[in-house]
DNA sequence: TATTGTTATACTCTATAACTATA
DNA sequence: TATAGTTATAGAGTATAACAATA
């Protein structure tokens, strides 16, 4: 019978459509910085393909690696993520070989994260591929490239002072 | 009794944390935009929190408003989104009283998207907080602003051109 | 009493697949 | 035969709530 299957659609890409009138959102921050990390976020996918590796778990790789013996809680905390997601994130890790919980010396409670041996094998040849992959980002953008950098890292600093900024001291607001 | 609940826990603010090693993600330019862009989304809610709409609502309600008889799919289009998820993007606005679908003309497989005038009174007040939060994130970056700006929109241009670039020609791979 | 991690559950976002009614 | 939208379903990702073991 020949089954059709719809139209395969290798979505999110989010390009500027022509004929659309985007009014004001070309001109916000928010909206460059949306479409920008859209844009960077399916490109990190092609350069870690062969990982199978999201931008978030490598992160989590890398700070793994940096701080062997790592809490579950602190690897959660510094990704912003909820001690359940910590919690996902490293059953995902360790599932596929990357990490293994070892007992955390000094409180019987918490874990200890490591790579494994294969995990730190593996890691170097992808921060080597990710590394480059930056590289030639940089190198794309030319001069703009530190500027860009300096800018985000400003970015991050003044939006989170914002937020954490306590207006009316944050002490679980009730209204 | 007095039930104990467990700690409310406002995550998501991803900030460094102090004695942790972040190794090459410091200096990545991925990881700086991952930063930025969750720091200026949890800004973007607190801006926002009056309506109870997150940026991507926004960009929809904007894109609706100045193109007024929008299709369902080329909004999904101009945002990265499967037509499913366009489809589930118009029932949340409509439901909420955004927006509505009314019959498009010279196609009647296609709607055409409208904003209702309460959609329109509100979402008036909204752009104006939005702008207002931009001004005054960009005023907080100084002179970093315009460059960052100029940064982003040239880094989605790169990022983008590189991913679509067609390599082998990307007609339905099937290897 | 507070903290670390766990379990169970639920909600959001977004994709795939198959269907309809047009074109 | 292709397109616009729909339905049903599934998979991430991440949250809340309640609990056990330990501090």
């Amino acid at each position: 019978m020949d089954v059709k299957t719809d139209s395969p659609d290798p979505e999110g890409l989010m390009l500027p459509v022509p004929g659309v009138d985007y009014g004001p959102l070309d001109g916000l921050l928010g909206y460059a910085l949306r479409r920008a990390q859209n844009a960077l976020y399916l490109d990190f996918y092609r350069a870690a393909a062969e990982w199978d590796v999201s931008p978030q778990r490598f992160a989590a790789l890398v700070l793994i690696s940096r701080n062997p013996g790592l809490r579950q809680g602190l690897l959660g905390q510094a990704m912003g993520l909820h001690r359940s997601g910590a919690l996902r994130l490293t059953d995902w890790l360790t599932v596929q070989g990357w990490a293994e919980r070892h007992d955390a010396p000094g409180d019987a409670r918490a874990w200890g994260l490591h790579l494994t041996a294969t995990g730190k094998r593996r890691l170097a040849k992808l921060e080597a591929a990710v590394a480059e992959h930056d590289r030639a980002l940089l190198a794309a953008l030319g001069e703009h490239g530190p500027a860009l950098k300096a800018g985000l890292d400003r970015l991050a600093w003044v939006a989170t002072a914002q937020s954490t900024t306590p207006q009316n001291k944050p002490r679980r607001q009730k209204s």
